[in-house]
DNA sequence: GTGGTCTAGACCACA
DNA sequence: GTGGTCTAGACCACA
C-alpha cells in the first residue's frame, strides 16, 4: 500500500502559520473524496482546524494535493451536507461553528453501533472486552491532552 | 431505507436447530458481501455460531437470502481469509476454532484506529468523551451477558 | 428561452410501454441536474412513475436527455438523499416506496414558507388572497383527478 | 444554519420611524442579492413598506448589512424590472404605486406553477392536498390579519 | 477570486 | 450491465 503524506502550509484569518497534514492514498478502494472528508473530520474534531476558521480554497486544496478541483469540491459538499463546513458564495470555505446536536438518541445509537462493530473485531483478534476498556481509556486521555494543546495555541 | 431481514432456519451437526438472523439491505452503500461478512462476524463473536459448528452451504445461503451465489462465495472467501471460517475439501465450511493471536500489537493498532474514528464521529454529534466512556462501558456489559447466555445453550 | 421536450419511451418491469416526459432546458440558470430532480419528483408525485419501478439507467437517460452520464448521476444521487429513489447495487434506480414522514411539524413550515413565497409574489402580480385560493382549490381538483387516472392504469 | 437578522432604522419622507427587519443569510445557497429581493417583495406585500415610501439609499443598505454595495444595487435593479420599486433621478428610491397588472392570464399561469410545485413538495413529505388546503387557509387568514394592521398604522 | 456546473472519456467494483 | 469515481479542461454566476 502506497501512503502519499502531503503538508500543506498556509495562513489563516489571524495570518498564524498553519500546516495540515491530510494523508491521502489514491490507490485505496476507498474513495478520494471520502479519505478527504475523514481527514478534515479528524482535523476538525482534534482541535487542529479551529471553528470560523477558513479552509483552502477548492483550488489551493487541490494543487497541494495534485487532485482533480471537482473531487475537493465533492468533499467540500459532503461537509457542509454534515454541517462541518460551511460555503459562503464567493468568499470561501470555512469551518462550521461547532456541532449542532438535533437528535442525540438517534446519533447515540450510530455511535452504539461503532462501538459494536469495535467489539466484534476485536473478539475477532483475540482482544478481551477488559483489554479494550483500558485501550478506550487511554485513547480518550491521549485525545484530551491534544485537543487541549491545539486549544491553548 | 428498507431493511430486510431474514431468518435462516438450519441443523447444524449436533442436529441442533439455529437460527441465523442476518440483516442485508441490498439498497445499502455497503456491498452485500461486506455486510454478509460483518453478519457473520458478528454471529460468532456474540456467540450464536460456536466454533466448529457447520456453516450453511453457500447454495443454502444463497436461496435463503435471495442473493446471488457469487456474492456468498466472495463472503465466505473473506472470511476465510480473516480467519473467521475454515472450508475442508468436499466436508464443507466451518466456524474456525477461535481467534488467533498472530501480532497482538498490530492488532491492537487496528482497533485504537476504530475507536479514534468513533471519537471523530461523536465530537461531530456533539457526544463528548466521557459519554463514550460510559457508553461503551454499557455495551461491553451488554455483550458480556448475551455470550454468557449464547455459551449457556 | 429554448425548451426542449424530451420523450422517452422505455419498458417497466411489467413491460407496459411508459412514456416519460421531461422538460429539460440546457439554457436555463437552473442546473440541468437540479431541473432532472425536479421532474423526476414531479413524475412521481403525479403518479406517472409508480413505487416500485424500475427507472432507466444513467446511460439510457443520459443518452435519451443527450445529457452526461455524471450530471444524470448527480441527479438520482440527490434523489436518493431526499429518498425518492433508491439505488441498488449494480441492479438499478427504482422509485422508492412512498414518502417516510419524519418530522411532520418541520414538514408543514417549510410548505407554509412555500405558500407565503406564493402570497407575496401573487400581491406583486396583483392577484387578491381570494383569487389564490379559488386557483388552489382547482389546481387540487385537477390534480387528484390526474392522479387517480394514473393510479388506475 | 446561520441566520443573521438585522435591524435597520430610519427616517421615511414623513420623519416616521421605521424598522427594516431583514434576514440574510451568507451562507445560504440562495444568491445574497436574491434572498434581499425576496425581502423588500415581501415586507411590501406585507404592507410593512408602504407605496410612495422612501427606500434607504445603496450604501445606507450596504453598511447596515454589512454587505457589498454592488450586490444591493443588483436587487434594487432587479426590483425596479419587476416594479415594485421605483428610482427617481437624483432623488432616489421610492416603493411603487401598487402593482401594475399587465397579463392577469399570465400572471395567473405563474401562479398556477408555483402552487403546482407546492403539491409536488407536499406530496414527498407526506403531506396531503386537504392539508395544503387547510393551511393555505390559515395562512391567508394570518396575512390579511398583519396587512389590516400594517394599514391601520 | 470564489465555488458550481458540465462534458468527454476512462476505469473500477459489484452482482 | 449496473452505478460510482476521477481527470482535464472549459465556462459561469456571484461578490
Amino acid at each position: 500500500m502506497v501512503f502519499i503524506a502531503i503538508y500543506l502550509y498556509y495562513y489563516n484569518q489571524y495570518k498564524e502559520d498553519i500546516t495540515l497534514w491530510f494523508n491521502i492514498n489514491p490507490a485505496s478502494s476507498v474513495p478520494i473524496y471520502v479519505q478527504l472528508v475523514d481527514e478534515i473530520k479528524t482535523a476538525v474534531a482534534r482541535g487542529v482546524l479551529a471553528p470560523g476558521e477558513r479552509m483552502p480554497t477548492v483550488r489551493e486544496l487541490a494543487s497541494g494535493l495534485s487532485i482533480n478541483p471537482l473531487t475537493i469540491s465533492k468533499a467540500y459538499q459532503r461537509l457542509e451536507q454534515e454541517g462541518v463546513l460551511v460555503t459562503m458564495r464567493s468568499r470561501g470555505t470555512f469551518v462550521a461553528e461547532g456541532p449542532s446536536v438535533l437528535n442525540k438518541e438517534a446519533e447515540m445509537g450510530k455511535i452504539r453501533e461503532m462501538l459494536l462493530k469495535v467489539l466484534v473485531e476485536a473478539y475477532h483478534l483475540g482482544i478481551t472486552p477488559d483489554e479494550i476498556k483500558a485501550l478506550m481509556d487511554k485513547t480518550i486521555e491521549e485525545w484530551n491532552r491534544e485537543r487541549s494543546q491545539n486549544e491553548g495555541e
